[in-house]
RNA sequence: GUGUCCGUAGCUCAGCUGGAUAGAGCAACGGCCUUCUAAGCCGUGGGUCGGGGGUUCGAAUCCCUUCGGGCACACCA
C-alpha cells in the first residue's frame, strides 16, 4: 500500500479517537522539513466545523498518536499543526516489503486495455526535431502504463495518404518519365528496386511541396495523383508501395536509436478504407448536414464557453479531411482492440481538432459512451533563445542531427575521464539519450520549453546523466562488495542511523505514491523530479557513508540492500522514461 | 475580437485539491579528491511569486480585474 494511504489511515484513526470527524485527518509531507517529516493541517479546518480552538484539536489528536507504531512523534504546535515523525522502525519494515515484493509492493490496479497513438511521422520526409516530443512523451506514457498493469498498444500513426504523395509522384514523373510506371502501354509486373534512393526521397518531397505553391498545373496533377493512388491504380499503387518501404525502414531505424517502439504501424491509409463507413454512420445517425457544400457534423454544447465549429466530415469537393480519417482509424481500433481508452500525444494546438473528433464519435456511436478518449498536447520545443528550434543555417534540424550533436559532447565529456581506447560507443548514446529524454520529459508536456543543446549536455545537476552517473556509483559499489545479496533485507541494523539514511529510506517509501499520481496524471516529468530527488538523497548518503567500510556485518549487508534497492528504483524509473544505465561512465 | 494556456531568483524550471521562513538546477562566489567514480558533495549571495482588488484566521495556490506573452479559432495536417 503506498505511504501516504497508511499515514492518513493512522491520521485518520487518530481524529476518530480524538471526537472528530476522520475525513480531516490528511497528512502532507512537511513543507517545514526543520521541523518536522509529515504534517496534518486537519484541526485547523476542524477548529470552524466544531466551533473549538484548532491547538486544542490538535493536541487531543497528537495524544491519540501516543502509541503510535507509525509515528514516532506527534506534536501539536502553534496555530494547530500536528507535526509528524515518521518511525524508524517503521519505515525499515516498509523498505523491507518494498524490496521483496513485485513492482516494489504497488498492488494490481484496474486492467485496461490502452491504444497510445503516437508518432505521426510522415512518410516521405525525414524525421525532425518536430517528431521528437511525442515519441518521447508517448513512449513514456506507454511505459509508465504499462507499468500500471494495462494492456497496452503503441500506435505509430503513420501520415501515409493524401497529396503530398500525389505531389512525390508527379515530380518523380518530370525528373523521370521514362520509368514504366509513367507508361500507360506498361503491363507490368513493375519493378521490385526502388526507382529511387532515400536521399532522393528526401530532396524530391520539399521540392515538391514547394513547386505545389506556385505551380497550379503542378498543383492540378498532384490532386488527380493523389485520386489515382486512392483508387488503386497499379502504378501509382506500385510507386506508393516503394516510397513507404523506403522510407519506414529508415523512420524504424530512427525510432530504435531512440528506443522507441510501436507495436502498429498503422497509417492513415489503412484508416482509408472506413471513411464510407464513417461517412454512412454521420448520416444513418442523423448528425450530418450540409454546410457551405461540406457535410459537417455539428459538436458544440451547451456548456461551450466559446464556439466550437462544427466537424466537418467531408470538404465540398467531396474530399476526406484528417477528421475523417481520425474517426476511420476510431472505427477501425474499436473493431479490432475494442480497447478502454485511447489517448493521442499531439501538439496542443492540435486540441480543438481532438475535441471536435472525440465529440463526433461519441455522437455517432463509433466508440462505446464509456470508451476514454483523452488528447496529451504538448507544448512547442523551442531553442535556446526560446523561438522555434533552428538549425544554425536556419532550417529545420533533422532530429539525426541532434541525436548527433548530443553524442558528440558526451563523448567529448568522456575524454577527460578515459583514454580512447576505453571509450565505449555504446554508453555514448545511453547518456546522450538520457539528456534528450530526460531534459524533454523533466518540463510539464504541456508547457513549451526550450532545447538547449549546451544545457542539456553539461549533464550537471538536474539531468537525465545525473540520475545515470548516481546508479552508476551504485553499481561500482556493489561490484566491489562481491557478496551474495539475494534474499529480503533486513534494515533494522540501520534503521536508527537518522540523518541522510533516513532521508533516504524516506525517498524510496515515496515511490508508490509517486508512480500512481504519474500514472494518473500521465505526468513523465512526476518520475524524473521523484528520481531527481531519490538521486540527491542518495548522493549525499553516499559522501557521509563508505559503505565498504563498515565493519559491522549486519550494517555492511544493511547498507548493500539500501543500494541495491536504491538502484532498482533508479532504473525502473529511468525504464519508464524510457533509458537505460550503462556500467560505468 | 472570442477562447485558452502561461507570467515565480540573472537564466531554465518545480511548487498550484490554500497552511508555518516560496524550492531546485545553471550562472556567480567559497570550501571538499592518499578513502566506494569530483558528471559528485557542503556552503554563501540572489525573490514586491507580472500589477491591483477580493474571499480566508492564513493566498504563489481560489475568485474578479488589469498588463504582458504563446497558441487556437470549419473545407491543411
Amino acid at each position: 500500500m503506498e505511504l501516504s494511504k497508511i499515514l492518513n489511515r493512522e491520521m485518520e484513526a487518530a481524529f476518530a479517537a480524538a471526537g472528530f470527524d476522520a475525513s480531516y485527518g490528511r497528512v502532507t509531507v512537511s513543507n517545514r522539513p526543520d521541523l518536522c517529516e509529515y504534517q496534518c493541517n486537519g484541526a485547523m479546518a476542524a477548529a470552524k466545523a466544531y466551533h473549538s480552538a484548532p491547538i486544542g484539536i490538535a493536541e487531543k489528536v497528537a495524544g491519540a498518536l501516543k502509541e503510535s507504531h507509525i509515528f514516532s512523534q506527534a506534536e501539536a504546535v502553534k496555530p494547530g499543526f500536528i507535526n509528524l515523525t515518521l518511525s524508524p522502525v517503521f519505515l525499515a519494515e516498509y523498505a523491507e516489503e518494498m524490496a521483496a515484493a513485485d513492482r516494489f509492493g504497488l498492488e494490481a490496479t484496474e486492467k485496461k486495455k490502452i491504444v497510445v497513438d503516437y508518432g505521426g511521422p510522415n512518410v516521405a520526409k525525414p524525421l525532425h526535431i518536430g517528431h521528437l516530443r511525442t515519441a518521447i512523451i508517448g513512449d513514456s506514457v506507454k511505459r509508465i502504463l504499462r507499468f500500471a498493469g494495462n494492456e497496452v498498444t503503441g500506435d505509430i500513426h503513420l501520415g501515409d495518404w493524401g497529396l503530398q504523395f500525389g505531389q512525390i509522384i508527379e515530380q518523380l514523373k518530370d525528373e523521370k518519365p521514362e520509368l514504366p510506371y509513367f507508361d500507360p502501354a506498361f503491363e507490368g509486373p513493375y519493378p521490385e528496386e526502388a526507382p529511387f534512393t532515400l536521399s532522393e526521397l528526401e530532396r524530391i518531397y520539399p521540392a515538391a511541396s514547394a513547386r505545389s505553391k506556385t505551380d497550379e498545373e503542378f498543383l492540378k496533377r498532384a490532386h488527380e495523383r493523389t485520386y489515382l493512388l486512392q483508387h488503386e491504380d497499379p502504378a501509382t499503387k506500385a510507386l506508393w508501395d516503394h516510397i513507404m518501404k523506403i522510407s519506414i525502414a529508415d523512420e524504424k531505424r530512427l525510432y530504435d536509436r531512440l528506443d522507441v517502439h510501436f507495436e502498429l504501424w498503422n497509417g492513415e491509409s489503412d484508416a482509408a478504407p472506413y471513411v464510407p463507413e464513417v461517412v454512412r454512420t454521420v448520416k444513418e445517425k442523423g448528425l450530418a448536414r450540409l454546410s457551405d457544400g461540406a457535410l459537417v457534423v455539428d459538436v458544440a454544447e451547451e456548456s461551450d464557453k466559446r464556439e466550437v465549429p462544427p466537424c466537418i466530415i467531408l470538404k465540398s469537393d467531396g474530399a476526406a479531411l484528417y477528421q475523417t480519417t481520425d474517426l476511420g482509424t476510431l472505427i477501425m481500433r474499436m473493431q479490432t482492440l475494442d480497447p478502454d481508452v485511447i489517448i493521442y500525444v499531439t501538439d496542443k494546438r492540435q486540441e480543438l481538432h481532438f475535441t471536435q473528433v472525440f465529440r463526433t464519435a461519441k455522437k455517432a456511436g463509433i466508440v462505446r459512451p464509456e470508451t476514454e478518449l483523452i488528447h496529451i498536447g504538448y507544448g512547442t520545443m523551442n531553442g535556446k533563445d526560446g523561438k522555434p528550434f533552428k538549425t544554425r543555417s536556419g532550417g529545420v534540424m533533422r532530429l539525426e542531427s541532434l541525436i548527433a550533436e548530443i553524442e558528440d559532447a558526451v563523448r567529448e565529456k568522456m575524454k577527460e575521464r578515459y583514454e580512447d581506447a576505453e571509450m565505449d560507443e555504446e554508453t555514448v548514446k545511453c547518456v546522450g539519450l538520457a539528456a534528450i529524454k530526460y531534459g524533454d520529459l523533466s518540463n510539464q508536456a504541456s508547457k513549451d520549453y526550450n532545447f538547449d543543446i549546451d544545457r542539456f549536455a553539461s549533464f550537471e545537476g538536474n539531468t537525465g546523466p545525473y540520475i545515470q552517473y548516481t546508479i552508476v556509483r551504485i553499481r561500482s559499489i556493489l561490484r566491489k562488495a562481491e557478496e551474495d545479496l539475494s534474499g529480503r533485507p533486513d534494515f533494522r541494523p540501520i534503521s536508527e542511523d537518522g540523518g541522510k539514511v533516513k532521508d533516504l529510506f524516506r525517498a524510496i517509501a515515496g515511490f508508490q505514491d509517486m508512480f500512481l499520481t504519474a500514472a494518473k496524471e500521465l505526468a513523465p516529468h512526476r518520475i524524473c523530479a521523484y528520481i531527481y530527488q531519490l538521486s540527491d538523497c542518495f548522493n549525499s548518503f553516499y559522501h557521509d557513508t563508505a559503505v565498504l567500510k563498515e565493519e559491522d556485518p549486519g550494517k555492511r549487508r544493511a547498507y548493500l540492500k539500501l543500494l541495491q534497492l536504491t538502484e532498482r528504483l533508479l532504473l525502473v524509473c529511468c525504464g519508464l522514461l524510457g533509458f537505460d544505465a550503462p556500467e560505468r561512465m
